[in-house]
RNA sequence: GCGCAGGUGGCAGAGUGGUCAAUUGCACCUGACUGUAAAUCAGGCGCCCUACGGGCUACGGGGGUUCAAAUCCCUCCCUGCGCA
């Protein structure tokens, strides 16, 4: 069966609940997906994964390219059937890690801003000397970007790989994902807006080459094009519509945005999108980000955070996070949240995870992604049923009245 | 009993006259994490204070030498190994 979008059930403004039909099965949204980087996420097993409820997964093209070679992912059927999972794939193209190898790499700088970092906004760095900073950085990046592409210094032995349009294209049909995204450019939130508006114009062509390459190999898979802009209105606009007019069969919103004026954003982008595709909100987010993207109009949205804060301790609850490694734990032998369906809460105490945690044992990370990712999931869930049943309003009222973000 | 080696912050273990409140690792405390360079990273970690500065107490106990001692000398206690 080739891909499709339908749509069940719009709320007021641009949210709505619908299916995505892939190949693979379908994926009722909104939905999460978990993220697979490596054909695997991190610290479970498929069967886990598909337990928690998930339906989707998605990895990554800069990896599985680097290891173990998208020639042998193709031999094997793909990275879907190379993991053991069966239902619908995504990959990403390699385009956030023209960010996170390149202006991010060894800065700590974060995709999201939040306002209160105004100190690392473009606008603040005027000074020579921080400019020498960053050109200091800039020489220990493992990713430079020029006008056809991005050049990469694997981070695993330092051999150089350079990432057009096509390549990425090629790479991600070898991967054999249902759905597929075109190769663009994520940019830093640090950038100043001629960058971002450069950079825009890249991602732009990138996407209609992206797009030419798709339709040359005839492949079945759903390719999505991606909306960049940063944090500017005008750009943001900007690319709605020129991606939104190409002839992708869904879309991705990504890059960099101000933590605080995400939802915003988004509903920039959603109101020029067509809406009759669907839209996957890239590397988004926490608990309490899912909302606002739904309602402004996202139904996917995959990230790592659960899965990340999970293995370093930071677990989801419905009052809000904590860190499992903090001393209070130690001897609490509640679970982690009494609201919570997952094996973890139904099996154990905070104490025994915190006791895993100090001990580093491999389990503990297991335990918590497998919490964290029910956590969202469920969430997901939810959400989607109270939109089906026209009591979203009530649903996130009452999650954010006990939820301390 | 004799000989040798040694006793340093919760633990291990540097330092062997001033730059030592004392390297480092672990443990401990706290924070971060949003298309995974990530089972990771950052900060703190003697006590007190009107804390990018100041004061006090500290390197087994006690006593000395010195302007100055964790570092040198004497003595006591304790530990390990060897010999009786």
């Amino acid at each position: 069966m080739a891909f499709s979008f339908t749509i069940e059930k719009k709320m007021r403004g641009l949210g709505r609940a619908g299916v995505v039909h892939t190949p693979h099965g379908d994926i009722l949204t909104p939905a999460f997906v978990p993220v697979a980087t490596k054909a695997t996420v991190k610290a479970l097993t498929p069967e886990q994964v598909r337990e928690l409820g998930a339906q989707v997964v998605l990895a990554n093209t800069y990896h599985l390219y680097l290891q173990p070679g998208d020639a042998l992912v193709a031999r094997a059927g793909g990275f879907g059937k190379f993991m053991g999972w069966s239902g619908p794939t995504i990959t990403d193209s390699g385009g956030f890690q023209a960010f996170s190898l390149g202006a991010a790499f060894g800065t700590g700088i974060s995709k999201l801003l939040k306002k209160s970092d105004e100190l690392i906004l473009p606008e603040a760095q005027a000074d020579i000397e921080e400019r020498e900073n960053e050109a200091e950085k800039k020489a220990a990046r493992l990713a430079k970007i020029d006008r056809d592409g991005v050049m990469f210094r694997s981070h695993i032995d330092g051999s150089a790989h350079y990432f057009t349009p096509e390549k990425s294209i090629d790479i991600q049909h070898n991967l054999g994902a249902d759905i597929i995204f075109a190769f663009d450019e994520c940019t830093s939130p640090t950038e100043p807006i001629h960058y971002q508006r450069e950079a825009l114009d890249r991602t732009h062509a990138w996407a209609r080459r992206s797009l030419t390459r798709h339709q040359e190999r005839k492949s079945e898979q759903a390719l999505f094009g991606i909306v960049q802009g940063g944090r500017h209105e005008e750009l943001r606009k900007i690319s709605a519509a020129a991606i939104g007019e190409m002839d992708f069969a869904g879309f991705g919103i990504g890059g960099s945005f101000a933590k605080e004026d995400m939802s915003q954003a988004v509903r920039w982008v959603n109101e020029i999108l067509p809406p009759e595709r669907p839209r996957h909100l890239l590397g988004i987010g926490e608990p309490a980000d899912i909302f606002g993207a739904v309602e402004n109009g996202c139904d996917l949205f995959d990230c790592v955070a659960p899965t990340r804060n999970a293995r370093t301790g930071t677990l989801y609850t419905s009052t809000g996070k904590l860190n499992i490694l903090n001393s209070q734990f130690m001897q609490d032998f509640s679970p982690v949240d009494a609201q919570c369906d997952c094996f973890t809460c139904r099996t154990y105490t905070r104490a025994y995870l915190a006791h895993l945690f100090r001990a580093k044992e491999m389990l503990a990370a297991t335990l918590a992604s497998i919490h964290n990712l029910r956590f969202i999931i469920k969430l997901t869930e939810d959400i989607r049923s109270s939109i089906l049943h026209d009591t979203f309003e009530r649903y996130k009222e009452s999650f954010f009245k006990v939820y301390i973000h």
